[in-house]
DNA sequence: CGCGTAGTTGACACTATTCAATGTCTGTGG
DNA sequence: CCACAGACATTGAATAGTGTCAACTACGCG
């Protein structure tokens, strides 16, 4: 993990104790963990593949993508955390997945270790981390039933599971680049733009600026992904 | 969880306390679960998706599947299981996928509330839950990896797994159909069979049978799939 | 020996990629 | 305030790769 400047922490305004909301994100009270506050500014590096994990984040604000950087060169992005999600946890003592900031991002840094520690006497804590981690594997199976599917499928189901973790079914705003959902559906940039178009086209969606997205049928939409 | 006939566990004459060799796997010592034997016959039910993840299971000879069936009637394949693998465990309440023995299949079967109890006390035991958890993580990845590939990639991919898996680097015998690796990898049957005759008159493989794969360069093969 | 299942092969269609060009947005400096 | 540069996004045309449909072959089991 790179080195974290003072500053980082201190310019911070964010309270120490999270106000992130307690979201109910398929049906899973979430983990509310206290921490450190920290920033990262745009497609910085929060931590790196292999690396001990050593601490654990929770997103306030912002979005934060893990990837893996494939042999011939090609990243493949694993997940996009958003504001209450929780990464960096992984089960095991080294990061199976580099992590960056997407854009201007604020998290709650905690020691694994203390996590771990006080897990260990409360039981709640230590249900919270199971909990957690069935949802990763969950977002994970999800993520490769997105992989076998045709490009508008992917797309679809995308914009679905964005929508959902938005708690929106009207309007989302992307806090990623074209080339990041790329990269996350296993299709190139073109494709992916291709598939907006389409979907707009067909009065599936609307695209004020290519980062906002208005779901004009989200059944049609929902039921696209399937 | 379907109701297993008691002569199913009369029948087997596998040891009680399982002989299942301990596998490095990974660098993962694997768990050794005690528990007791069960027999499914070929393509049977073990659990079904969404049931309650009572049991935790070890495989002792054989394979098993877990598997989704997607809305459009596509069975995706999430992992195999072999020998020494413990499946069923999927930190959450409830399975995520479906789970059929491939073949002819042996396992031995715990209540999964006795081992999470056992681990509340017994440290080591918790730990090596949380690394068969981390396994699955890092399967689930590796396997989105996969799909991202082309058929070749994917194909030479899933034999040097198995390979790996099966501590071998000469030659496999694969339990599992064209059709159950096609569904794995998010091919055709027709593709999966084509990408074998490629590999074979590359001079990769030698198919003596259909379900026989020798690996005559596994170093290409490896290369193939990186 | 014959049947049924599993696997292979071929021809063709279709989807996504590749390569290239054009368009749009944003922030910066004149 | 406008002009411009650079990054990001869209569009088009040609191509490669995989899916589809259909026929054929090999194998295991009664």
């Amino acid at each position: 993990m790179q080195v974290i400047p003072a500053v980082a922490i201190k310019a911070s305004h964010v309270p120490f104790n999270a106000r992130v909301a307690q979201r109910a994100d398929e049906g899973v009270m979430a983990l509310t963990l206290m921490g450190a506050p920290m920033r990262f500014s745009r497609n910085t590096e929060i931590y790196g593949e292999d690396e001990p994990a050593e601490y654990l984040y929770q997103v306030v604000s912002g979005a934060v993508r893990t990837y893996k950087i494939l042999e011939d060169g090609r990243r493949q992005i694993c997940a996009f955390y958003l504001p209450g999600d929780v990464f960096g946890f992984e089960a095991a003592n080294n990061h199976m997945a580099s992590a960056e900031a997407v854009g201007e991002t604020h998290v709650l840094v905690t020691k694994r270790s203390a996590i771990m520690a006080r897990a260990s006497y409360e039981k709640d804590l230590a249900r919270q981390l199971w909990e957690a981690t069935a949802q990763e594997l969950r977002r994970f199976q999800e993520h490769m039933l997105l992989l076998i599917k045709s490009a508008e499928e992917r797309v679809a189901g995308f914009l679905v599971e964005m929508a959902r973790r938005a708690s929106r079914t009207t309007a989302i705003d992307l806090p990623m680049s074209r080339q990041d959902i790329a990269d996350y559906l296993g299709l190139t940039i073109e494709t992916v733009s291709r598939t907006f178009t389409q979907l707009e086209q067909d009065g599936l969606i609307m695209l004020p600026t290519s980062r906002r997205v208005e779901l004009r049928n989200y059944k049609a939409l929902k039921q696209l992904s399937a």
